[in-house]
DNA sequence: AGGAATTGTTATAGACCATTACAATCTGGC
DNA sequence: GCCAGATTGTAATGGTCTATAACAATTCCT
């Protein structure tokens, strides 16, 4: 698999200006490009709504899902998530070291560890999805309740 | 302006996979997630788009820009991405070097630069132009051209 | 039983970008 | 015309995220 290089989120707390006077050619037309603005958008809502939690994208996908999934591997962690193996693990032991996530041994394969919240880590990731939620929401309150579930049906067909 | 950590742009050449029988929580609720999952299915796209020519994203952007909005600054490139200046010099060093980009002295100011597109940096741009706007539209042919049009309506609308 | 596959781990490297500091140049008030 | 302050490009440095490769321990398959 080549390498690629370019990052998928915006380090700025920003969102991409729209220049007034600028000739934007066919980038306007383009799919690509206008996700990348919205989802910028977007990504600021998030940041705010874990302001202060040390909580990035990959980190908040990756409680929620050990919290709905207890058990899981490293593996199959960095398999939802999109990336190598090497990455879940650096994950994880930052999660560990906060007393958030903690491993467990496996009765049935000595391979593997099943990832687990602590009771701290359930309450975090309990006020966290809530949070993150509103403000999902609120950012994208521009859209009545029947375009925000026209977008979500548009989007999920594409990444399909 | 605080740092941000976590890029935006996926370094795999895979979408995001839909694991079966894992439970996905609330991250089928948020546009932002979603979003990232189409953003994912439409770099592929992208990608195979710009295939053998070193293109980014970012890069993409960048050249479009420049070619339609000849004699513009490096500061001002840098806003239209969203990036600081210094990564707008390391982007435009990087066209120079390749030949497509060259830096002319402005009479009017001798502290800018303005930038434009070499003769064969007109004729790269508009093969990437061409290739980049069929391959998006290839991969997002499971939409019929209505729901095209509302997509980028509303994403235009969240991006706001 | 034994070779192949899987898991976690460590070490290394790279891409992208911010921050900071600096010199050259321009701007605006006086 | 002069000078403080802003703007531009540049160089140096560092950080974050993640890939790749190699390894040992364990499990799976025939």
């Amino acid at each position: 698999m080549p390498k690629l290089p370019s990052p998928y989120r915006p380090r700025t707390l920003a969102p991409i200006p729209r220049l007034e006077g600028l000739d934007y050619d066919v980038l306007d037309d383009l799919i690509g490009y206008t996700l990348r603005r919205a989802q910028v958008a977007m990504f600021l809502a998030f940041h705010d709504a874990t302001r202060g939690m040390e909580i990035t994208p990959p980190r908040f996908t990756a409680l929620v899902v050990v919290g709905a999934n207890p058990g899981i591997s490293q593996t199959t962690l960095g398999n939802v998530l999109g990336i190598a193996r090497s990455g879940a693990m650096t994950l994880t032991d930052w999660f560990e070291e906060r007393g958030l996530v903690e491993r467990r041994r496996r009765p049935n394969d000595g391979r593997a560890w099943g990832l687990h919240l602590t009771r701290r880590g359930d309450r975090f990731v309990a006020r966290m999805k809530r949070q993150v939620l509103q403000r999902d929401f609120k950012r994208a309150a521009v859209l009545n309740s029947s375009e925000r579930g026209e977008l979500l049906r548009l989007l999920n067909k594409l990444a399909g």
